[in-house]
DNA sequence: GTGAAAGCGCTAACAC
DNA sequence: GTGTTAGCGCTTTCAC
């Protein structure tokens, strides 16, 4: 069966679709009786009004992007999370574009992006958010720069945690600098001097800025920095765990803390600590970043840097939703506090 | 500056827009030089045809939606995962559809899933995939089903670990009673005679078919029921503690293993067990359902059911693809055998 | 309060 | 090979 149009329902009650539509929209002012009788088609027959239709005249779709990486780690979960319910509250329905760095071939994530950014483009979405993937590269090429800014020429967009040169981007972006400065002057604070880190990609900028965060504060209580200490590899517990060994296994005194670029790197590293017979904080104190919901639930509970996930997402949806509506000029750059949470991961060297 | 039409690029090429289309869709040979001239300013302009005005012709869209109850649960990303990689391969672009129950009120749950419904309709997606919510429910109101049903009619539906009374659906399933029978009787293999049941909802048929398996293990090793040791609450972590709470807290011999219904509840049941200065699996063996990441990473690492999490959503993906392209009949019910994965939380009996 | 008609940007017959 | 034209299903002037 064909499914029912406007003018099915106008033919039925005897109007014309211009009396359907109004009622459809609440336009303009329609008899009540007229009005009823069409409604009453329209439950009959359950009528849905075709939104492809409907977008191509009014030129905007209520349909947004988001383009993540890998929906697979836990942080971008609590972002959308955020996310989903302010665009829910705004009316928007969104696609979700994950460029898959768990499923397939790593080396085509960029790749995914563009054909991704592409796609939304061709649906006429009304904004896109990006977060990770290029935009938090270290040094992102001049062409996939130039790609992301000719989507920022044509439809709103907006950047969780991220930057990307050659042009003027809105951003939502938690202070992670100021963040890992907290991390590790909470530990200094505990009576550590001789603190690691390990874990994140040094070409990408999420970890410089935690690295930046991570010395500043060393320097400022004077405290040397081991560089055989920094070991970088990735964002995975199983990388957690491979640094940690890497640490445990170095000749001399081993470090009494460890600050991890994030939960699963930290959860991986208490995995490592643990298996070499250490205990958690008593010999050695662990750090993570995020503060996804499993760095409260592994054992011990790890102490972390509370990214807002959340809030981030809830905010990169508001600032988009500003952007459409073009109702009030907006930032070009919100910034939101992250959050030191202790637990029971850190505690003050033993001896 | 208004977005680039086929007539524009038409006009500029000096032909028809017929011409354009056709260099656009490869639907008709084009003289070379015309193409070439053609496709030079779709490069020129970066020209982007418009999908809503293509689909509207078409009427297909190469959208789909996904409707599931809690993107934060760590069980669907995974499933997520799967789906993606196989619908990206296919050319479809989804809509996620979080019905919620993470952020928003619960009880409106099912409301955002009729809203969600609705919404894919209008948008004219080629098919939806549902999974948790109203297809979980034991027992689903007749209105709720009713307005399934009546999707169904309208466009290919897929379930994936569920169903519904009063219409014949498309299901993707895993066999979980059969994996609760399994997982018990690695228990009962061990060693184990007093065995507990902790989690779910016992409305839910996911909580009801893994309890039967359970059962049913029980039984065919004679072995008695502890009713008081079946409690149900939840899948959560935050649940799994407190049940388990509940479960040490009661009169006479504990239990020496406890099966959860998911990995979240295990996943709480050993930091209850941990806390109460019991050993696992020295003093009490835990086991979970599903095998999402995070139970490889626990200390002790949970013993668990795969669920088979990417095949799934990847034979969900399939299975709707098959039903939108209409190439061949498609079996009503798909189902995959899941998985016992033995780790380290489960060990016979202490003395 | 209501209808006629002109599109939105594209594809697909159907001519030539 | 290419152009003309009629829609896809809806909203929106502009009359009446």
């Amino acid at each position: 069966m064909k499914p029912v149009t406007v003018y099915d329902i106008a033919k039925e009650a005897n109007v014309s679709v211009a009396t359907v539509s109004r009622v459809l929209n609440n336009t303009a002012p329609v008899k009540a009786s007229t009005r009823e009788r069409i409604q009453g088609l329209i439950n009959k027959y359950q009528f849905q009004p075709n939104a492809l239709a409907r977008s191509l005249i009014k030129k905007a779709t209520g349909m947004i992007g988001i383009i993540l990486p890998d929906i697979t780690n836990p942080f971008f979960p609590e972002v959308l999370a955020g996310l989903e319910q302010e665009a829910r509250k705004r009316g928007y329905t969104y696609f979700l574009c994950d460029t898959g760095s768990s499923n397939q071939d790593i080396k085509d994530q960029y790749k995914r992006e563009s054909q991704y950014l592409n796609i939304l483009i061709e649906k006429q979405v009304d904004g896109i958010i990006m977060i990770g993937g290029r935009i938090d590269l270290h040094k992102c090429s001049k062409e996939m720069a130039n790609e992301v800014a000719e989507v920022n020429k044509r439809v709103p967009l907006v950047f969780i945690n991220g930057n990307l040169p050659g042009a003027r981007y809105h951003r939502v972006v938690v202070d992670e600098t100021a963040g890992a400065m907290r991390v590790t002057e909470h530990l200094i604070g505990l009576g550590h001097r001789d603190i690691a880190f390990i874990g994140g990609y040094p070409q990408m900028s999420n970890t410089v800025r935690r690295l930046e965060g991570f010395r500043m504060a060393m320097e400022r209580a004077e405290l040397p920095v081991r560089e055989d200490w920094i070991n970088h590899g990735g964002f995975s517990v199983q990388r957690g765990k491979e640094l940690m060994d890497r640490l445990l296994g170095m000749e001399g005194k081993p470090p009494t803390a460890v600050v991890c670029a994030n939960d699963l790197v930290g959860i991986g590293a208490i995995k490592a600590a643990v298996k070499a017979g250490l205990q958690v904080p008593r010999d050695l104190s662990i750090t993570g970043v995020d503060d996804v919901p499993m760095a409260a639930n592994v054992i011990p509970e790890l102490t972390t840097l509370s990214l807002k996930c959340r809030e981030l997402g809830r905010t990169a949806a508001n600032v988009l939703h500003l952007l459409i509506s073009k109702s009030e000029p907006v930032e070009l750059l919100t910034t939101l506090q992250p959050e030191l949470v202790i637990r029971e991961s850190t505690s003050p060297p033993a001896g």
